[in-house]
DNA sequence: TACATTGTACTATAAGACTAATACAATAGG
DNA sequence: CCTATTGTATTAGTCTTATAGTACAATGTA
């Protein structure tokens, strides 16, 4: 066969000191590859076994991390077939998108702002952030 | 002027079915109400017990909550005396901050790309907040 | 000192999180 | 159809979290 060795299959790896459970920094990994653009749309995840076996984890703990990405709307999932990055980035209303974001966005305020820090300063920091994400981009110029 | 007596004690309540630990609730409580000027420098908090009969809880988790500010720097405990919103707003390194903030967005940032959040919406989002919390703030050392 | 007020320590327990073992079910392809 | 490959379901074990009960210790003040 001629599976697909020639694509860098991207490298999972997991801290088992850092505290952070592994279904977790396995969903983080795929998030974060996404991002950066090591994933793209369409991709296909490394299989259950075969990722449970390279971190030498159980099958079920992958299932679950990948569970909760497809829950999420970032992969798209089918049994005999595989795990796969989602064509539709993601499906939400306006209302969902803005939501969202106020979830996510709200409790990093409200700690920066209790920990002294500007305004200015937070948006820097998400700038920076982004710049790091960004860098490997190419033909994502207006993710607006 | 204003004793203590009459500024308005500040309501905390807790949500029994958010699935959010009360220890927790109160630590947002009390970092919320500093971020939008509730509480401030000096400000007394209740006392462990008070805050425990009025909560219909135990006072250990009232401590615990107040335990986890202290760590973090946001209130000063005097056993005996009471827990108070510390004086000197959180003592960190330029290189601490730097690194707080940083632990702050970089989950933000993964999870807001791989939504599909461009920068600039995030940045919206950050801003929007943030007006949120400023609304009450009067003479407050400039945000800036 | 005496005492009321404040936070703290120690212990117990219930609940939930996390992972794993193992068996099951759907799909693709010969 | 078979069968290998993929994800899924069920169950259980272990650990951590969250809260409470109860007793202790430090502080301020009359």
């Amino acid at each position: 066969m001629a599976p697909e060795s020639d694509r860098k299959p991207i490298q999972f790896n997991l801290d088992p000191k850092s505290g952070v459970p592994y279904y977790k920094q396995i969903i983080l990994q795929v998030e974060f590859a996404i991002a950066d653009g090591r994933f793209a749309t369409g991709d296909q995840l490394p299989t259950v076994r075969s990722l449970a076996v390279d971190l030498k984890i159980n099958p079920n703990t992958v299932a679950r991390a990948y569970n909760e990405l497809e829950i999420r709307g970032i992969v798209n999932t089918q049994q005999g077939t595989g795990t796969f990055i989602s064509d539709k980035q993601i499906k939400l209303t306006e209302v969902e998108r803005e939501g969202m974001l106020d979830t996510l966005v709200r409790p990093l305020i409200s700690k920066a702002a209790s920990y002294g820090f500007a305004m200015a300063e937070v948006l820097d920091a998400v700038r920076d952030a982004y710049k790091g994400i960004v860098q490997n981009e190419e033909e994502q110029h207006d993710i607006l």
